[in-house]
DNA sequence: GGCACCTGGGAGAGCGCTCTCTGAGTGTGT
DNA sequence: ACACACTCAGAGAGCGCTCTCCCAGGTGCC
């Protein structure tokens, strides 16, 4: 009745004057802290429900002194870092558009959602977006970062680690850190792509490669050469491309050129297999029956491409939930010892192969 | 020198004994209100460098009740709301791996990071989530939602303007609400999809359309329709598609059966258009020779199909950053009038037409 | 029966910041 | 010369919450 005007939001002290009891007693009962007689957990919650309370996050904030969020930071090609792209970021400040973007994004986002938490995204392209990055860590908006690096010498882990921030990082860092990471096993996704094109009988295989400064592009392509030279094939040719369409079309061409009775390719990427695809039609090889390809990453253009792409998987959702559970661990242990969690890739069998 | 073990970051309170002031004064200088003598502001700010403050966000929310963050919210199709999926979600739970959410990341993220502030991701696709994501602002971990629905009943809208939450939606909403949003002039778009296939000299031109009961489809289809009866074409075959490849593929194949002297073609995004050239190139049909394509979207799917995509291109970050612009307004004069903002699109000319 | 111990609730001190109010100092008008 | 406005810094009261103390009452043990 005449519980005041209310117009702004109820505050605990109002929920504890409703229910008849201190306002310490309705934040144990909402937080589930310590014994709390169960009638009187039933007043409480019956008032919050009266009273429509919400808590307010600032105020929670300032004395736990957690943002209950953490950063999603993706830390791309920008200005002052212009040459040699990121394995998933073909286009300038097109980072965020990058489906794998969006499948991390998707793990992250499921994994926190569960626990009434969201990510908050950034962007850290140039010395100054990583200051900015750090310094909002700092002022606790968020608890850690979730990094998501695109090339290989990102400063920001680093930086981050320097600050003492809490940070799991999306793939392996290229310099040794005391960082956790989750990456996939790229050498078994190569492998796995050998082990395919040979059980189908492909006795002339060769290789697309990523740029071979970027860590995982050497990995995909030594599992691949170890395998395939398991199988008794000890030289396999390798062209190396930038994870582009045409750069997919331009290393075609020119191990066609070379090679011309070639019956088996394996491609970094999905969007230089389809790129590779293109350019075996338009020459009149038909795929996979004269030429089989695998691509890698299973991306939207696998499934788009025709025919469709067999292509190496890696379970991406997974390794984001995983990261981020890592990050709250982290956050909730700092003293814990890092760890880092590695993923296995698998082959999903489409038309090319 | 015995300036405290200032393990914790440093307060206000550091930096006002550091440099001689009061907290007050400090706090003056940093958020740059009323007039401070410049000498002691120089003296101010280098204090906050020589401490390395960063303000508290925490604390700062609390009293300015405003977080200084908003919420990007993407309201998907889930669990209870199978059916009917919207034109950007071919997949669901892939909703964030669409190119499209990216660009609107893209042209949030960069319109915000100028203010220094950043989006908070959330999901929306399910009753619960809604319902946590009204929470979430009324929480305050956020002054306002940014919201992307990718279905037309999504009731989200509704739920954030009754809670009194400002809000601006990318898109149009179905039923007319209290609320402000940007969108694309989607008529016109099919008008330049319709005046260049004529320039072309198409005369028997086609159009396969996105799900009619999505407002856009519609407006795409009516543009393309009236602009072709302007130009003497009073009839426009149409068949209705869903936005993937598959219904891409399926509405050509019956489109060519049903005429097959086919010359020109719409199609109201660019998947569907590339579903479309793989059936027009498995049918031996040249493609611009014989039939011109034009597809809609411009993404990358226009980019990486051969021939490429003539497209109609919405400015879609563009579009992002003014509903950010717009949203943050309303933050500052929630007692505004509501305005929302309609952009032009624009055609992009490729291979295919 | 006295003491220690445990359980469950209240009081109150902050967390770090903003912002209003107050007051000292400096001009300006008559 | 005095009153008055004006400028700019300091004091201090919270914002809404958590969490440590403290205390009352009940229980078990010797």
């Amino acid at each position: 009745m005449n519980d005041g005007p209310a117009k702004a939001s109820p505050t605990l002290e109002d929920v504890a004057r409703e229910a008849g009891v201190s306002r310490a007693t309705v934040s144990r009962v909402i937080n589930g802290v310590r014994n709390v007689d169960p009638g009187i957990q039933d007043v409480v919650r019956r008032a919050v429900e009266a009273t429509g309370y919400v808590p307010n996050r600032a105020a929670r904030s300032l004395v736990t002194r957690r943002a209950g969020a953490v950063a999603l930071v993706v830390s791309g090609a920008g200005e002052d870092e212009a040459a040699g792209e990121g394995p998933q970021a073909p286009f300038r400040g097109q980072v965020l558009a990058d489906p794998f973007f969006g499948r991390i994004t998707t793990g992250v986002v499921g994994f926190l959602r569960a626990r009434g938490m969201h990510p908050v995204l950034m962007l850290a392209d140039s010395t100054d977006a990583r200051k900015q990055v750090v310094d909002y860590l700092r002022q606790g908006h968020a608890d850690g970062a979730l990094l998501v690096s695109t090339h290989a010498r990102d400063p920001l882990p680093e930086l981050l680690v320097g600050a003492g921030l809490p940070c799991v990082l999306f793939a392996r860092p290229a310099r040794p850190l005391p960082i956790s990471y989750v990456d996939v096993a790229h050498r078994d996704g190569g492998a796995l792509a050998a082990d395919h094109l040979v059980a189908r009988g492909c006795q002339r295989v060769a290789s697309v490669t990523g740029p071979l400064d970027v860590l995982a592009s050497r990995e995909r392509l030594a599992g691949f050469q170890d395998a395939m030279a398991r199988h008794g094939h000890p030289y396999v040719p390798a062209v190396e491309g930038n994870f582009t369409l045409e750069s997919g079309e331009r290393a075609m061409a020119g191990l066609l050129a070379e090679q011309p009775d070639l019956d088996g390719l394996f491609v970094a990427n999905d969007l230089m297999a389809q790129g590779a695809l293109h350019v075996l039609r338009e020459q009149g090889r038909r795929v996979p029956e004269q030429v089989a390809v695998v691509g890698f990453d299973d991306s939207s253009a696998a499934v788009s491409s025709r025919p469709a792409l067999t292509t190496v998987r890696q379970p991406i959702e997974e390794m984001a939930a995983e990261m981020t559970r890592l990050l709250l661990d982290r956050v909730d242990q700092p003293d814990r010892r890092l760890t880092s969690v590695i993923f296995e890739p698998t082959l999903v069998v489409r038309q090319s192969a």
